[in-house]
DNA sequence: ACCTTGTTTTTTGTATACAATATACAAAAG
DNA sequence: CTTTTGTATATTGTATACAAAAAACAAGGT
């Protein structure tokens, strides 16, 4: 294993952001299939049904099976496949849980680092937002896709990658119950002020103030979303 | 995508334990092997050699690829192929800094979770890391895993399965850190102490208490490890 | 020397084929 | 009627083959 050879960059390290292999299309693409609820939880995802409906071989599809299960979308047994993992009140709570400290990390670390461009960029993330709402608030993709932006900007201010990374993966999870529980809108409606009383917080660089912000958001966001599923639940019975 | 099946469960759900495939044996061996520094970082990992020498197709091995890279043990460019994941003091740091926060919550929430029989555990797993220090403190290996297994418990004992996943594969990719910087491991020793302190916190139910203990063991460690870094680097020059 | 450019070689991406295993179904036994 | 067990079918696991792209190399121009 030590016949190393050091991979030699190109002259110009130009932007491969435009390549993309097929395994990581499908995982978009299915991703976004299991957000939106198009595939059901526990539904079964054969490889052969799947490659078919899609057009492709198995072999990317498995490998995009396999990332999907890293990110917590599907399930995979061994010898048995996929199936999209289940959307249960106890997960909620587990992946709230975790994301309500991550955040509160990442903003109290983001009032220590912001400079002005960045606190610009958040301001026109939640300006955009705003603008969204007042105006024509139907599509409920576009709501949700535009306080993801704002959220992924003020986590990647706190300067950890893997921190932000860490986080916006739990909140693609966590945008399955959004779209089941569509009630929350209005919850996240009202949170533009928050958003607003937040980015004072880091012009006054007050991590303090930031942390609590953000974990009051967190928090709220999933009782209401637990209150919801537990009625749910009690309904099909 | 709508041709959905429930799957039926068989009758009795019986230890498939042991059933592994190929692509999770791969991923233990090759994870391993990085952590122990048998490949160093930035060596590449061409599937072609690898398989040979593994003696397997390039399928599983594939695979196995994209899990250590959702791990964070390989690096995986789209047409260029696997890398074994740098060690830098960035990201040294920057997991350090996520653990802290999680280990310090799922402390907290162990507080309040403990019964009798997962304290028991605990003192257990101590007690054989206590042995192993005074017999014969040779095999590196053999304590830190028997470190690892005492995190392991005390992470587990918090009930919510998804934080205490994240915390194991944090603890894994530091654990390369460990291998090199094996100074640590006389601050390990002492921190036996500071496992049994954490336990009688555990005892009295007094969460912040363990909060702070696990905050600080974990603050400490970074510290003293990004200390030995930052004298690798300029020793190096 | 350096930077092109064209060619060869290496390496990854995807598709397919075959083997191993699990599931579903049906017949036989209790 | 229920349970068991054997057999057929469906599905996943692994290996291989071919296509596409990248890296390495070499020759020619500046």
């Amino acid at each position: 294993m030590s016949t190393s050879h050091q991979l030699r960059s190109p002259r110009i390290t130009l932007a491969r952001a435009e390549i993309q292999s097929l395994r990581e299309k499908l995982v978009t693409t299915i991703r976004d299939a299991i957000i939106e609820g198009k595939i059901k939880p526990n539904e079964r995802l054969t490889e052969e049904n799947v490659s078919m409906m899609l057009g492709v071989s198995r072999t990317p599809l498995r490998e995009a099976f396999l990332q999907l299960e890293s990110e917590g979308f599907v399930k995979v047994t061994p010898r048995r496949g996929a199936v999209v993992a289940e959307l249960s009140e106890k997960d909620a709570e587990e992946i709230y849980i975790i994301k309500s400290a991550l955040e509160a990390l990442a903003a109290g670390l983001a009032a220590r680092e912001a400079d002005d461009s960045a606190i610009d960029n958040l301001i026109e993330a939640n300006e955009r937002l705003k603008q969204h709402v007042t105006t024509r608030k139907k599509d409920v993709r576009v709501l949700l896709d535009l306080n993801a932006r704002f959220h992924s900007i003020l986590n990647s201010i706190c300067g950890n990658e893997k921190l932000s990374q860490l986080i916006d993966i739990l909140r693609k999870q966590l945008l399955r119950y959004n779209y089941i529980y569509v009630a929350g809108l209005t919850h996240l409606e009202a949170s533009i002020e928050e958003h607003d009383r937040l980015i004072e917080a880091l012009k006054r660089r007050d991590a303090e103030t930031a942390e609590t912000i953000i974990k009051a958001h967190s928090d709220a966001a999933r009782e209401a979303l637990c209150e919801f599923i537990r009625k749910r639940v009690q309904e099909a019975k």
